[in-house]
DNA sequence: AATGAATGAGACTTCATTCAT
DNA sequence: CATGAATGAAGTCTCATTCAT
């Protein structure tokens, strides 16, 4: 009986210590985030982490080795962020490969829109990283592209998409998603973030569709 | 009489002041190319960069206000680079603008494979430049393209090319062309630089030629 | 009557209690005196000293005051020890001076060789103490020369050894002993523990001794 | 001529450069002996010694590499002072080697007690060097022992001294003079420096003397 | 024009100490 | 009694920038 109270005791313990640690990571990495966006990371001091984030320097010590460590932190964030997005859209996303195409590449660029400081920060920031953070940021980079790699491979079977290498319509889409990130200083003066993913669906579509409008134009005479 | 003499002696004397002056900027802006596509600006100190540059510091600032001003050079320097390659090869390109069109990106890759490092230190750096200095990067990009955009309108102009905004087409081929810098370590793993070429090349004049295939052209006729 | 039971139980708390602190005290001072010899007292964190000790930082905050009284602990230990070793050593010599001398040096030597690194941390952290810790040394030390000097100033009573003063005699043989450890990595490349003490004991006996050589002298005659 | 001219002012540039670069190494030299004698090597700041020097701190690290860098030019400043005294008092001593060992004895306490200080600091902060530091500190000790040890074969050589290991000697000698300064709290209680002397050498030469007091013991009888 | 010695603010990081649990 | 999360002062070191020569 005791044994059991203790037990329970314990696992409360237990539980409410990992909560701090996962509540006090992610207060931190939100700060740092803030900050390394706004700024980049070398101009971001600990210092200003602490401040706010509203804990101590020493703190921050105590969840992240260095700063580095903070940076592969933020950048690790976003990067499992990105790679979640995907499958769930295309969880939704009915059979056809070419609506699965479509809607794995839409959900990219809403993704991008709804974080552009934070890809544009993996852009400046991930040359920053040690040889370990770079070989982690560049397995996360390869999961995320590989849903799309899968629908796209997917539709070849069918026999709908032309027989392109999968890997490079993946790193196309995925690039092309990150532009409306990395320039939106000029693509935002002249596209909405719906036009521009109309028209880039518009020219993937194109560029992959097998026999376009083969049919289509005998249909059309 | 004796003043002409002078003025021909303090012209000569100007000239050659302005061919020291071009000299040492361009010694200057060399070694802190090399120093910062190595590591990045914040990792080049000043003195590293007048030792590689086999100057003092404080001559640095003679040519350069600050370091700030010295990114921004090589920053500049790079880009306009860029800006003059593309014409150059346009200039030996032929009349018909699908072949302009791949041309062009032909170009863009070429250069982009032959400075990665400097493609990559523009993403990398560009924020860390102020709103001017910003300002004049985005106006070299803008240049940068508007050849692109040039070829791509006469296309269109020929019926040649499907009427997608040129901006785009234009964008989407220099983001394409730096993704073969961005993210190198990835694709030149199953990739050469002529193969990535072909391949992306294939894609992007499928996306946009009018009546694409075969069939469709025959039935028409 | 039950007054009474209660002190007994009182007692034997009070017993455990101290026997507990002492555990502790001992446990901590062990971990505290391991990491000093191995790095010096800066070199040593209060989070090193109580992972050694296997409790938290907490807790030695409750059996000393700060990192200070830690170090003062630990010299005031060790000189303890050395203080102990001397007369025990004496107490199985015989009543001959001569040979109670050898004895004490031999003993001392002993001890030195065998607390090495706490002879080096004696000498090179006694300094860092405050004037109160240091007092407490320097008491410990003046206690641990009396017996000597007790040897020396029987042996000059009975006309055996010079009349010098015995505090100097002792001191010399302290240090003497101590050097042992203070130049260990010169001397112990050409001399053992026991050559070592076997040279400096006939050097410390010719230098004491009253008419060294009277038979021989005469013999020589 | 001209070139004579220019070589001149050359040389004469070079040599006030040489002159300042000397001189700030003895500035802050000078003042981080200072404090670390007052207060050791750890409680020593960088801009403590930048202060004391009247310097920037940033200045110390052009003529020290590191805080460590500035704990080596202080010891070895200081035994390098120790080394060149011996054979300077030397020089003037006369022939025989009983005198010469007294001499030797003698220098080497005076310099003792001239830089008590400095004698405690090397005996304290020498094992926070590196390995390289610390070999450079035992290569000077065994230097500065080198004179008497020659004094001492010199002796024996001469049959006026005992046939003891002359490096044994040497080490007794200086750990003596050193224990002027080591346990000055104690010995100057008693002694001022000139009895410490002549006692300790009393002790000395009664050791090491050949046939002590031959003539002397008969001549009593 | 050119040098490089000198400055000093500011960065990262550590660690003795406290206190709520 | 015991823990260890939290604090923040203080330390070492770097580096952009200036200025006397």
């Amino acid at each position: 009986m005791t044994e059991t109270t203790a037990d329970v005791r314990q696992a409360n313990r237990e539980a409410r210590v990992d909560a701090r640690i996962r509540r006090r990571r992610r207060q931190i990495l939100a700060a740092a985030t803030t900050l390394m966006q706004q700024s980049g990371f070398h101009a971001m001091s600990m210092q200003s982490v602490a401040d706010e984030a509203k804990v101590s320097v020493g703190l921050i010590y105590q969840y992240f080795g260095n700063k580095e460590d903070l940076l592969r932190g933020v950048v690790v964030d976003i990067l499992e962020d990105f790679r979640d997005e995907i499958p769930k859209a295309l969880a939704e996303a009915g059979e056809d490969p070419a609506e699965r195409l479509r809607t794995a590449f839409r959900a990219c660029c809403l993704v991008v829109d709804a974080k552009r400081a934070a890809v544009n920060l993996t852009y400046r920031e991930s040359k920053t990283l040690t040889l370990e953070g770079l070989s982690q940021i560049m397995a996360l980079e390869f999961e995320t592209a590989e849903p799309i790699r899968e629908v796209y491979r997917a539709g070849v079977a069918a026999g709908v998409f032309q027989d392109v290498d999968a890997r490079l319509i993946a790193h196309n889409m995925l690039l092309t998603a990150h532009g409306w990130a990395l320039k939106h200083w000029h693509l935002s003066r002249w596209l909405t973030l719906d036009e521009f993913i109309d028209q880039e669906l518009a020219l993937l579509m194109a560029s992959v569709r097998v026999n376009p409008p083969a049919a289509a134009s005998s249909g059309r005479r």
